[in-house]
DNA sequence: AATGAATGAGGGTTCATTCAT
DNA sequence: TATGAATGAACCCTCATTCAT
């Protein structure tokens, strides 16, 4: 192959990460071999390892890339100066469009059962991520108290635990719509959207105020 | 369904089976080799073929498994003649069980983007896994349709949506409990048991009928 | 290829150490490739793994191998119970004949400088080589205690340095005897052997008894 | 030899060759990488190919400067206008000193099996280096002869098998006092110079004039 | 039925070397 | 001259699978 142009290095750590990140999608991480990163990227394998230090570097650049791209996301949706339920909205939407983009990593997310405990010696990467994740949970927590004082959502709620189960139950709805789409069409009569919007509606149901609870 | 009359081999296959499923989870499905598999059940791994085409079919096999014993529970769950809610925390509780004791298959359930729609020729594990499938959600459509009759349930609840995003959003949380146990621990002040508990309460009440609803 | 018939495995360890002998005396080991190796043993490359936990169980197998070939020649030639100068003689031939046999290991046993210290993990190929080789220290021990106990030898000769450097020395002048042979052959009128019984015979005139020391 | 003028590069060869150098005692020739030496000598890797063709010929420059070394320690061995002993134990201690500066190449000395005969393209360094060791020859033949014409050597040595008798036996001897460091100073109670005096002094017995020799 | 033996296909990684600038 | 960038070619090793018995 033609030798490349000099560009920026952060270029082909792009371009390598990114067609990581479909195979990944495609064949889980796995299975994706260098091989078939370096042919996907048009690099020799060989470049791949100048780029990153190894497999689990690509894993861990792209989970950070999509955590940083989450938080924009999340923070774009509570920047909305709208009242508490289309703030929810937002929040639900990007989490979908989050999905959307990194289908991949949102999976990750929920199935990590290993990666969080197993090993002692993280990555700069996985550090970060870990960061950013607790900023979000910052933002979230900070969303359901402005909520409670406007007196949309329940005063009863308590609010780690609220944070933790809705982020659990929305990605499941959503990994779940995502799945089973076919099925999703053929039984119901619903698009993925539509489907979509019953389960948040519904969720936000369980939080938010009841009548009785303002008075 | 009919269990297999005990013919010679099935004890074998279990064996087997048995065997790959404590690795499964141990190491996943693609860290755990079928010499691993082979030493862990006693036998020579050339007797693996013998009784399983191949990998992916003992996968299969104890896909098709665990959803038999899912199912069973799910059963049991609604076969209780309580109220609404109790019938509902039962099939929580199923829920949770089903994850205890075969987590690698549950996390497997939310996270098979690729396995539903991949391929085209499905093993007949497969296929009846996906059968059975469907008589759980039979099962669980009778349970809300009683709670609707019985004015336990809001009226306007849409069953198959409904069925489908409980069942994502409940798997989600599960999941989340299970992977963040630790997190949630330190955190928060609570065990697992009681944020579930706080998880599958406040999902009931996104279901439950408001008084406004049965008049 | 077609499958091979049923040997004992014994048998296809020493195939392949045997090819892979060879092939580190021609190349050196780090050189040599497990895939020649198994090309040249006539085994496909992963045949090798079945037989050799990896490429230094081979290295491992070999050196004591041909440490235990070496024993048995020092053996034998103590054995003969000709007077001292023979048995000295005996000696370095089996030395030579060693050398011949196993060119890459007696190199490989002067130039081990990392071997012994840098590693604390020593395989039980390699402690039963040491073994061995203190053995053959304990017979030349014997042997130079006869020597001057019949008054053949130096009586102020220090046993275990004289072991030592004679083993040094010896070693030495037979590689030199391989390694220059080209070179001894056409400056001297000497044959490989000729130069060897010349050098042979000076060392041994080093620790001889002199008549003076006889009184 | 005449030493090179100073050219533009030749300071640069120095640099890396000197880095090579400790690389290659540190971890061998073939485990010390082209990246590693240009790091330790401070230039991109790119650039040691514009002073060197590649690493065989940094190997060849770097043999042949450590032979350029040992010729200077032996001719200033013997210039030294001591008695044939003296002059001798000067001779071993050059070689000992030579060893120390450059254990890695000492050994190759002894052990360059290939080296010699597997190609026929020799590189000018390699052709040089082969030219000084003649010349050292020379030099130890003329000692040798002056010996004897003292009455200090035997009058039956012959010259050129001893001095390559002797050129082996000295380096295994220094070589066996290296690797065996450990043992022998644990084995017996001997400081390593102290079991290189024992050895050395041995050796000389070999050749030194008995008084029957002389009359 | 059960297995010992063998292997093809591939996996991640390293490295000496080259080329455009 | 000096180098950043890129890569072909290997290397060691693993593993699901097959076959003869």
């Amino acid at each position: 192959m033609a030798r490349r142009k000099k560009e920026p290095g952060s270029v082909h750590r792009s371009n390598i990460a990114s067609a990581a990140q479909e195979l990944f999608q495609q064949k889980g991480i796995a299975s994706a071999s260098m091989d078939e990163i370096a042919q996907k990227a048009g690099y020799s394998k060989a470049t791949l390892y100048v780029y990153f230090k190894n497999k689990e570097e690509i894993v861990g650049f792209l989970v950070l890339e999509s955590m940083e791209k989450l938080y924009g996301h999340i923070l774009k949706a509570l920047e909305s100066d709208g009242n508490t339920k289309t703030r929810y909205d937002n929040i639900c939407k990007s989490l979908l469009k989050y999905q959307q983009e990194f289908p991949f990593y949102f999976q990750l997310a929920l199935s990590e059962i290993n990666i969080d405990f197993s090993h002692t010696d993280f990555l700069p990467e996985e550090q970060e991520t870990f960061r950013i994740g607790e900023k979000i949970n910052e933002k979230v927590k900070q969303f359901i108290q402005d909520g409670i004082a406007a007196g949309d959502l329940r005063r009863d709620i308590q609010i780690m635990p609220a944070i933790f189960s809705f982020w659990g139950m929305l990605s499941g709805l959503i990994l779940t719509a995502e799945n089973k789409k076919a099925y999703i069409a053929q039984e119901m009569e619903l698009s993925r959207e539509e489907f979509l919007t019953y389960g948040f509606d519904t969720l936000y149901r369980a939080i938010a105020g009841a009548p009785e609870n303002l008075l």
